[in-house]
DNA sequence: GAGTGGTCTAGACCACGGT
DNA sequence: CCGTGGTCTAGACCACTCA
């Protein structure tokens, strides 16, 4: 017996409202305490908990949002929204009619930063700064016209530049930007700010197609770097569009030993 | 006069009822349409689209959920529901009596998945195996005996394995499994499923910290892959808890040329 | 056909934080 | 103080999909 009172109706939503909405809604310790349980967060906290303890089965029915609503004291839409969010999280699967279920094999998702190069010198608590090895305007290469969806003949501003972490080389960019896009880009003082900043401030919110690889250090960047050429180099590759227009598309070579850390 | 109507008191929510409900609610080409406009996705979106299309400068206040719900007809609800979202995705930046406004520097973050290899190399198109080089108990060195929370002692399986994509070395792993967490491990059969597989199924939803890096290969590397020594190869390091115990930690290094690609 | 999730609404109360 | 976001609720209708 499963269910029970299955003959119930939709309406059932809200019965047994046993809640006790009496105690301080969300004050105490910042990190302690259960969360008051009757919120979405908490539910879905709550309900999160259960699955990761296994009291439901890999790919296995969990209850309905109507029969969590009871359990809970709450509505059903606090429920959907918590259940919307676990979702989201990659932890359950949820289809109409068919109802919500635990994921087969839980999603592997992470929230990556990437962050501004400036950003994250300084978060190391390191001094940043930034040198431009070169600027001008080129014809971009074959691969790369393609890559950036450009026509023949047109010109592109290309950039090579070291970023710094208190003097010494942290990463080194090579970037081509595309002018028909971003044409103020040719008289952007980039003493103070880099491109990357520049770009950022005046093409906010563009999309981006990212690769990361390793790449062994030539000559050059072994200079750059101040070690023997030969080492491994990690090594992002970006390209930036507004809306379906190429924006920028850059190469940056961190430093030997660099390691991009997330969470799970 | 910025604010018509300011006098207006809050439950302004829900004037200017002028949205058509009338036409067919979700249908049409699947990729094509504005969506419909008046639910919190459709607002979302068309919200985004104009903070994107640069209506409001970078930090600068929005109109407030009340504001948004008389333009598009909709209820607070709606409205605070889309803003919300825009406030994950880091377009916008919310706080009480603050109001909303555009985030000065618009975050830089991805959704990275992070895929278990055979389903990376089945959707490559080729076929997956995998081959365990060395399985044994061992004790682990000191460094991952604190890395893993390990006691002294404290006994690991070790195991070195090859995943083969269409008979081909694809990426060789190299792998700690902390026994007392995971104890069933030292008789699973890892012929047909990886130690990967075997952990997810059976310790499912473990959080686990991420490391990429790119590192040299050695001789015996180079001979896996079918490369020159020297060769760079993309790196990651993986340690993964359920609760507070470490269940695994594990080496993955890719093939040459491999690259990881996400969306920004 | 029927059950489950998806979504909207009007109204309400609260919490935070600038003035 | 008071305006703004954060959240909850009861009820309603719809859409999808499984049997």
């Amino acid at each position: 017996m499963v269910r029970r009172a299955s003959h119930r109706q939709r309406r059932a939503t809200y019965r047994r409202r046993a809640r006790p909405r009496a105690f301080p809604p969300d004050h105490g310790p910042p990190e302690a305490g259960p969360v008051n349980s009757a919120t979405h967060s908490g539910i879905r906290e709550a309900i999160r908990d259960r699955i990761v303890a296994g009291e439901w089965k890999l790919g296995e029915l969990i209850p309905g949002e109507v029969e969590f609503a009871e359990e809970y004291g709450c509505s059903r839409t606090t429920v959907n929204r918590a259940l919307q969010a676990l979702a989201e999280e990659g932890i359950v699967e949820r289809k109409r009619k068919g109802g919500t279920r635990v994921r087969p094999l839980p999603a592997r998702q992470a929230q990556v930063n990437i962050p501004i190069l400036r950003e994250q010198v300084e978060g190391g608590g390191q001094e940043y700064a930034h040198r431009v090895l070169r600027r001008e305007q080129r014809k971009p290469p074959a691969a790369l016209r393609e890559r950036m969806r450009l026509g023949t003949d047109q010109r592109c501003a290309f950039l090579e530049s070291l970023h710094l972490a208190d003097g010494k080389a942290f990463a080194f960019e090579r970037r081509w930007v595309n002018l028909e896009t971003v044409p103020e880009f040719s008289d952007a003082d980039l003493a103070e700010t880099s491109a990357n900043e520049w770009l950022v401030r005046t093409v906010p919110f563009s999309r981006g197609e990212v690769a990361l690889s390793a790449s062994v250090a030539d000559e050059r960047l072994a200079e750059l770097f101040g070690t023997a050429a030969g080492e491994a180099l990690f090594t992002m590759d970006r390209t930036t569009w507004f809306g379906d227009r190429s924006v920028t598309d850059i190469t940056l070579v961190y430093k030997p030993g660099y390691r991009l850390n997330f969470e799970i």
